[in-house]
RNA sequence: GCCCCUGUAGCACAGUGGUAGUGCGUUCCACUCGUAAUGGAAAGGUCGUCAGUUCGACUCUGAUCAGGGGCUCCA
């Protein structure tokens, strides 16, 4: 029911809404605060915003006027009126209204478009392709909101002005705000950084530093239980598990190119002091694992009959993240990537990329992750920042698509998106705030066997080069985790689920009783606790819930004779419950804990 | 890195220019209880940090650190 609340209004109908409200918001800025400069006020995902030139930022106070303004404007039911505009006669216009945004704007429409702008009654205007509302009184006062004040760069340059952007949301009525507000409120509970406090999954501390999450005993479960689940996963199919230390030479990278690219997000280990030391003997904290995965191939001659060689480790690897962008665990400084690199000759390479998809897609299988976004993240054709000949950039490429094709994947290329050495295959996902974020990545690279000169020995006997393929199927295991909390709702399934049991006794008298059962019980490898608080049951069974325990075992005089369990499940669609025999327990969980 | 907001006990939050409270949690005592909160008591904070204004600051100002929302970035 509550889903077609807000569906309940076509998706262009809601566009309509959120263009014109924009604009009711820009002309409520410009009539209180006539100076500033207006710029662009697209609708978003559930709403609009809209980016303004002022020196001075806007207070919440600021807002609270603002919105004021919005209503007058939409209770004056001013009507709404596009206009199809000449070009040079606009032009002239912009000039004299000294709106230097919009000047630009218009310019970067190409020649022989149409240029439409939209009046709000009869003076204020804006450039803008529409559609929109036929007057601001279609509007409903009470069904807008302005949610965040924000800074943004014009035109996405960093290197430009900075401009004051509001953000808002709006709908067709006031129920359908007030629902989608309650949904955001809901989601917020979901959130990660806030479930992972209350079940005491990981912590941040001050005196580590920012962006170095600190995983706690149940954490660190999750951690291995995701790790263990994969590694059998890469033994079965042919992967070499391999380990690498956390610091190497400067020069490693220098080879790969990643120093010359991103050292200033590098941590340097040695000579920091001093930038011509570090440069030449200096080590740094690896942000990657590939050169080192390089240098294992490299140390022997290899054999076309090694091919493909499957090297795979969870590398920890540390980035330093600007500050700006850490975030509980989606963006970290310090994260573990369930990292393998594929060395293949170029007749293996379209198969071991569908094998590795393949494996990916298992893997977001059992995770039951559904939801997710496949991205051909391509090279820009405009930038020049790639490494490589084109024609080595083209190959890849397609051998991406091909794959992706052959898989009948939903997908959708990201231009510009790709790796500097390579394009990718992404897996996005979002979180419960609706932000997205990559997880799963295969990448095709030609460049790194070329820049360590990678060889194998092939049929014939000469000298070959392999190609790469970089792959990833959690991307990072903080983000994973991260993502899965929120998609679980903290409700992590029972074989990933910290603590499986908690033996609840009715009173203390059967603490021992509870005790011998949970020995039982972790004898078979089963996660277990006893709750032996001085508590009663009643309220043992409430943290246990809170605690989002899979299994609660009750026992007390009935079972403690009987050697049985009451189970109370907290687990959908889970059949067993009551007192039942110890051993039936057992049996019951024993198929999906392993 | 840039803009804005926030920072009070383990957690969630009140609060005032005159050196601090509530709930949960923790510990202890009593209760010995059958599927989402038993009652009582106690411990616990130099109010993020460092400066400044002031007779006096947790409360005002500045800087700094951390967190949050965006932007840029994301090998």
């Amino acid at each position: 029911m509550t889903t077609d609340l807000l569906r309940s209004t076509p998706p262009d109908q809601l566009e309509r809404i959120r263009h014109t409200t924009s604009h009711v918001l820009a002309m409520a800025v410009q009539r209180l605060f006539p100076e500033t400069k207006v710029t662009i006020g697209p609708s978003i995902k559930d709403g609009f915003y809209y980016d303004f030139d002022r020196a001075t930022p806007f207070i919440p106070d600021d807002l609270k006027r603002i919105k004021k303004e919005m209503i007058r404007i939409v209770n004056q039911k001013l009507p709404v009126r596009r206009e199809v505009r000449d070009r040079a006669e606009l032009t002239q216009e912009i000039i004299q209204l000294n709106e230097p945004y919009k000047l630009e704007l218009l310019q970067g429409i190409p020649e022989g478009e149409e240029i439409t702008v939209y009046y709000l009654g009869d003076q204020w205007w804006d450039l803008c392709a529409g559609p929109h509302v036929s007057s601001t009184g279609d509007l409903d006062p009470k069904a807008f909101e302005l949610t965040s004040v924000a800074a943004a760069y014009w035109r996405g340059d960093a290197q430009k002005a900075q401009l004051q952007r509001i953000y808002g949301t709006a709908w067709q009525t006031a129920e359908q705000l007030t629902e989608y507000l309650r949904r955001q409120e809901e989601a917020k509970k979901r959130d990660h950084r806030k479930l992972g406090k209350e079940l005491g999954l990981f912590v941040f501390s001050d005196a580590v530093g920012p962006g170095l999450p600190l995983w706690t005993p149940k954490g660190t479960m999750i951690r291995m239980l995701l790790q263990d689940f994969l590694q059998k996963e890469q033994l079965q199919r042919g992967y070499l598990p391999v380990t690498t230390p956390h610091i190497g030479r400067v020069d490693l990278f220098k080879t790969s190119g990643h120093w010359q690219k991103y050292k200033e997000d590098m941590f340097p280990m040695m000579a920091e002091d001093d930038e011509a030391r570090l440069e030449e003997q200096g080590f740094v904290m690896k942000p990657m694992n590939c050169p080192f995965h390089i240098q294992i191939y490299k140390s022997d001659l290899r054999s076309y009959r090694e091919l493909p060689m499957r090297l795979a480790e969870f590398g920890t690897v540390y980035r330093y993240e600007q500050s700006g962008e850490l975030g509980g665990l989606t963006r970290v400084r310090g994260f573990t990537v369930d990292d393998a690199h594929l060395f293949v000759t170029p007749d293996q390479l379209d198969a071991e990329f569908l094998k590795v998809v393949d494996l990916i897609l298992s893997v977001f299988d059992k995770l039951a992750l559904k939801d997710f976004k496949a991205r051909l993240s391509f090279r820009d054709p405009l930038s020049d920042k790639y490494l490589g000949s084109s024609e080595a950039w083209d190959r890849a490429e397609n051998a991406i698509r091909k794959a992706v094709e052959q898989l009948s994947m939903p997908h959708f290329e990201g231009i510009g998106e790709a790796a500097f050495y390579g394009p990718k295959l992404d897996f996005i996902f979002s979180d419960v705030l609706g932000r997205e974020w990559q997880l799963g990545t295969v990448q095709v690279d030609y460049q790194l066997p070329e820049r360590f000169e990678l060889e194998y020995v092939a049929e014939d006997g000469t000298r070959q080069r392999p190609v790469m393929i970089h792959r990833a199927p959690f991307g990072s295991l903080e983000r994973l985790i991260g993502i899965l909390i929120e998609q679980y709702a903290g409700d992590f399934p029972l074989w990933l689920a910290p603590v499986q049991a908690r033996i609840i006794p009715v009173t203390d008298q059967f603490n021992g009783y509870a005790q011998s059962i949970a020995v039982q019980l972790q004898k078979c490898n089963l996660r277990v606790e006893v709750d032996v608080s001085p508590e009663r049951m009643n309220k043992k069974i409430r943290t246990a819930e809170k605690d989002k325990i899979p299994y609660m075992l009750v026992v007390g005089e009935q079972e403690a004779q009987s050697q049985s369990v009451s189970v109370r499940s907290r687990i959908e669609g889970d059949l067993l419950s009551g007192s039942v025999p110890l051993t039936e327990f057992m049996q019951h969980i024993m198929p999906s804990s392993s």
